[in-house]
DNA sequence: AGGGCGCATGCATACGTTTGCAATTAAACG
DNA sequence: CGTTTAATTGCAAACGTATGCATGCGCCCT
């Protein structure tokens, strides 16, 4: 257990004030020949700036909190992934909470973020009440919304184009002659679960056409099987179903194949929303419309450096396009160009 | 942008020192009429301690540091979640870093998590080389590994009890009077890996049998499925494989049903390792090894507590055991009782 | 050559706590 | 009631860094 090593000691063995130490790791001024000396020294000695000291003083911590609700619909787990590299090659660190999507959890939380001084919060599919919104523009924390969006509140989101996805894959599926289109919806308590649905429906509206059925599937595995089952257990069966998510899309494909004994997509067909790995194995080669997570992860770390840079910047609600993937759980339409 | 509540303003307000006021929060002895003047006082302004400026004095964090290689593999998505929510509930909070399972990134971010003076690690599939090991030692900085080991190493882990977990899997598709068993085996660079693959080879030893072929899947999706090619592609087939993890599993199916044309477990049985939820999934219902998460993290957890509390305290490697789940990917014995 | 300007440096203070020490008060005991 | 002992409390010094201010220096310009 040594005694770690200050700017002090560094200070000392390079012959100048631990104020200059101080400015040649902070990237303030100092001459050439005195930031030789320091560096040689702290190298020496093995000196490394102590972040919490700095923190201190200056309020930034070089941390970022990550707010992430559940980790069982795997585009999360990618996302994190994506997102924590990302930040680490910006000097950034994550304080991870993961969190119900219950309000009250989440204020306690932002309280404790704050605490540790984080220089931003990143929330993935979690609600913010409109209170907190309040608190964290009151401290001047920065607040970016991962794939998921909020009225009114004056927070950066970055999403897909959630209304335009639904819509697409509406028309998709009307290209490709069904005519009895379901939708297992994503939780309508979220802006993507409801924006999906919306374009979903316009698209349909544009066709002259209405659901064949409409279930909240609330983003779960298990509620997306029973939406399925009463789905089709109609007389005039569904021709193909819009699911949510691919999370919900797989246990739909699941029920509709084991339980129900259809063929996909000979008797339905099923399109997801994200196309997270998993839908590109064999066994339910999902077609699906693509999030970029990519893309999306740049365009949030991007817009978190930017509003940290310059906190009164103004909140930005970036929509980033994705491509409908084709593969086999739905009728490509004859022709069909993406 | 309010200007934080500092404990000089609360003790102000109760009319005491600032001193009186840390004792206090810091559960030092304090008479119960102070106590109470602090209290009411510090709620009325809102006061939270600030943790770095107590970490600065105590080096205590309160953070612990959790190292993650990749979460592709559900199993430690699920890991994650669950050991951030039980350090929650301790009090503590968590610094994740995303991580090549290269040696040299670990080097760098030790020392960042030793910066940030966390109070414990944890490592996911992870592998620490021995002088990351000393350093953490030095600086006393309890480690803990999950789902890992590490041979000579004076550092805790939590497994579950792998090699007999690999004999076992060899029993019970020995029992199920299968006569060409192939191993894909999990990555031989971790601990998990070998000792699943020993216990297997020694399985199949004990009743007189040497595996059907044998190949380092590498934890990987794709040299996986390369591996059942290989395997597969001989005159005397296998009739059932041993995959040294669920992740890669599902890959071995898809390849052996979609690719080969076969069937499961009629032509072939396949077990796996974890029983990462997926695996209940009916397009896989994966016959596998369950590793208990939630007593591995729980564990883990212990384990961890336990360090910090007393540093000198030695190094546990705790295994736990898992029951085989049955599913309809491999045969099952007549008779067979778990 | 002299005045002015800018840059580099050191001194000292601040950030918000914890904690050893001494002083004060309360309790306990004969 | 006096004295010993224990429990509270305040004072002040840390922890390791950043930074405003004043000083000193070299340099350019007229």
């Amino acid at each position: 257990m040594t005694t770690r090593v200050t700017s002090l000691d560094v200070a000392r063995r390079a012959g100048v004030s631990q104020s200059a130490v101080s400015r040649v790791f902070s990237g303030a001024s100092a001459s050439e020949a005195t930031a030789r000396k320091v560096r040689k020294a702290a190298a020496e000695l093995g000196y490394r700036p102590n972040p919490l000291a700095r923190a201190m003083i200056t309020g930034k911590s070089k941390i970022i909190g990550l707010m992430v609700a559940y980790l069982d619909n795997q585009f999360y787990p990618l996302a994190l992934e994506r997102l924590s590299r990302a930040l680490q090659e910006e000097g950034y660190h994550i304080l991870v909470f993961l969190m119900e999507n219950a309000t009250d959890g989440v204020d306690k939380i932002v309280r404790e973020l704050s605490d540790y001084r984080v220089e931003g919060i990143i929330t993935a599919s979690v609600g913010m009440t409109n209170d907190l919104t309040e608190r964290c523009a009151a401290e001047g924390i920065p607040v970016v919304m991962f794939n998921r969006g909020q009225d009114g509140s004056g927070l950066s989101s970055v999403t897909s184009a959630n209304v335009d996805g639904g819509r697409r894959v509406a028309e998709f599926l009307i290209a490709g002659g069904h005519r009895r289109i379901a939708h297992v919806a994503g939780w309508q308590g979220s802006s993507t679960g409801r924006d999906r649905q919306r374009g979903f429906l316009e698209g349909l509206a544009a066709a002259g056409m209405a659901p064949a059925g409409l279930i909240d599937g609330m983003y779960d595995r298990e509620q997306a099987a029973e939406a399925t089952r009463i789905l089709m257990a109609v007389d005039e069966r569904p021709d193909a179903i819009f699911v949510g998510n691919d999370h919900m899309a797989f246990s739909v494909l699941d029920v509709l194949r084991h339980e129900l004994n259809l063929r996909v997509p000979e008797d339905v067909s099923v399109v997801g929303y994200d196309d997270v790995p998993q839908a590109a194995w064999k066994a339910y080669d999902l077609t699906t419309l693509r999030q970029p997570v990519n893309r999306m992860v740049e365009a949030t770390v991007e817009t978190m450096l930017a509003q940290i840079a310059d906190p009164t910047r103004a909140a930005q609600k970036i929509q980033i396009e994705g491509p409908l993937t084709l593969r086999s759980s739905a009728r490509i339409p004859k022709g069909w160009t993406n």
